[in-house]
DNA sequence: GTTTGCCTAACGAACGTTCGTTCGCTAAAA
DNA sequence: TTTTAGCGAACGAACGTTCGTTAGGCAAAC
C-alpha cells in the first residue's frame, strides 16, 4: 500500500484528462479512495502535486534524450531520439500530457524551468539534424530548427490518435515519421 | 460600443490563455471593463460563452476548407488547404486554441459535434491526398490517413512558435510544410 | 508480557474564499 | 414611456486547506 504514489498517479491521470483547474481535490480523493483531507497526509498542496507530475514528465524526456544512442551518423541518432520520444509519450501518457498542457498552471518560476527544459530537449534534436546534414546521412540543406519543430509537433500529438492495437507498430510509426520529416 | 462582441472576444482571449476552468467570470468582467453581473446582460451563461467561441473556431475551419480552391490536381488542392489552415490559425489564434484545447469542457453533446466537425475537416485533407496520389501530383503510395494526421499535427502547432516578423513568411511556411509532408 | 508513548493515515467538520448566477435598482437611451 | 445596460448586493455551492480527533501498529520501558 503505497498511498502517496497512488495519489500522484491519480493526479497525473486526472490532470491529463480534465486539466489542473478542472480537477478538484475532492475529485482526486474520490479517484484514490480517500477523503479530501486525507490527501494532505501525503502531499503539501495541489500545486505541489502538479509540480511533481510535471517534473516527472520533464525527467522522462531528459532521460530519453540521454539514453538515445549516438549511432553511426546524424540520421541514426535522430531516429533514436524519435523512437525514444514515442516510447515516452505512449508509456507515460498522463505525465506527458500534463507536462505539455498544464505547465501554464505552474507558478512563474517553475514554468520558466519547464520552458528551459523543453528548449534543451529540442536542441538535442537540432544537434542530431545538423550532424546528419554535415555527415551526409541527411540532405545537406536540411533546416535544423524548422525540422525539429515539425518533428516535435508530430511526436507530441502521437498519443492523441495512436493505438497499440492499430495498423502500425511503434517501430513502423517511428519509420513513418522519419521518412515524413527527412529524406 | 458593441459590448456583446467585446465580451465574446475577451472570453476567447482568456479561454485560450488560461483555459475555460482557469478563467473566472470576474476575471472576464475585469478584462472587458464590467462587473460580473453586467456580463449576464449580454450572455446566458459561461458555458454558452464557451460554446460560442468553440463554434466560431469550428466555422472558421469549415469555411476555410470550402474556400480552398480545387486546383489543377490533388497537390495544389492540398497546398490550398494547408495555406488556408495557416491563415485561420494565425488570424484567429484565440478561437482556434479554444476550439482545439477547451472542447473537453463542453457538455457531451456539443463535444461530440466538435469531434465530428474535426473528422469532416480532416477528411477533406485525406481526399486531397488521395486525389494527388491518383493523379500523379503526389507519390502514388502516399498514405492519406497518416499524412493527414501528420500535416494537421504540424499545422495545429504553428501558432505556438510562428512569428509574423520572423524569418519565414506565411507562404514560405506553407511551402516548407508541404515539402516536409509530401514529395 | 504488559504497558506506555509515539507515529502514521484517515476521518469529519469547519475555515475563509471564490465560484457562477440572480435580483432589484438606477440612469440613460430610444 | 418603455427598454436597456450596468451596478452592487446577495445567493448557495464548491473550492483548497486546516483542524482536532481517532484507530492501529510498533518499539521502548517497565
Amino acid at each position: 500500500m503505497n498511498t502517496r504514489e497512488d495519489v500522484v498517479a491519480a493526479a497525473g491521470r486526472m490532470f491529463a484528462r480534465y486539466g489542473y483547474e478542472g480537477t478538484s481535490m475532492r475529485d482526486l480523493g474520490r479517484e484514490v479512495g480517500l477523503l479530501v483531507s486525507s490527501l494532505y497526509s501525503h502531499i503539501g498542496s495541489k500545486q505541489d502535486l502538479l509540480l511533481e507530475v510535471v517534473a516527472r514528465g520533464e525527467e522522462l524526456f531528459g532521460a530519453s534524450a540521454e539514453r538515445a544512442p549516438a549511432g553511426n551518423n546524424g540520421r541514426e541518432r535522430l531516429r533514436g531520439l524519435v523512437a525514444g520520444h514515442i516510447d515516452v509519450v505512449l508509456d507515460h501518457r498522463d505525465e506527458v500530457r500534463t507536462f505539455l498542457n498544464e505547465a501554464r498552471s505552474l507558478d512563474e518560476g517553475h514554468r520558466a524551468r519547464v520552458v528551459e527544459a523543453r528548449n534543451r530537449y529540442e536542441e538535442s534534436f537540432r544537434e542530431a539534424i545538423r550532424a546528419g546534414a554535415g555527415d551526409g546521412s541527411l540532405r545537406p540543406d536540411t533546416d535544423a530548427k524548422l525540422t525539429a519543430i515539425f518533428l516535435l509537433s508530430v511526436l507530441n500529438a502521437v498519443d492523441r490518435w495512436f493505438s497499440e492495437s492499430g495498423r502500425l507498430s511503434r517501430r513502423e510509426l517511428a519509420d513513418a515519421i522519419m521518412s515524413f520529416a527527412v529524406r
